[in-house]
DNA sequence: CGTATGACGTGCA
DNA sequence: GTGCACGCCATAC
């Protein structure tokens, strides 16, 4: 099971609350730092809320998008700090 | 197996 | 400074 969809999981699970990081730099965690396009594509199909796929940001500090909602998302940000 | 898509990024006008 | 278009990887159908 160390597909690149697993790492990315892996990688955001690691991400520490009131931290977020860009789709590029988890695709370079991955060892992928080019495929940051599939990064967004396999957040998009994982439905685990286990992952927090929300602290995941674009490299334009923007929000990007949510399976729940872009809206939502930045909710969560700023409970957890991330202004 | 092959094609098309997508929560993006960067470059150029 | 803003907007448009192209390119890229992996996944899903």
């Amino acid at each position: 099971m160390n597909s690149f969809k697993e790492n990315i999981y892996k990688i955001v699970k690691e991400i520490p609350r009131g931290r977020t990081i860009t789709y590029k730099e988890v695709a370079r965690l991955v060892g992928r730092p080019n495929a940051w396009r599939a990064v967004g594509n396999v957040l998009n199909g994982n439905k685990d809320s286990n992952i927090p796929c929300h602290r995941v940001i674009r490299s334009d500090g923007k929000i990007g998008g949510y399976n729940k909602g872009a809206r939502k998302k930045r909710s969560l940000l700023e409970k957890e700090g991330v202004l």
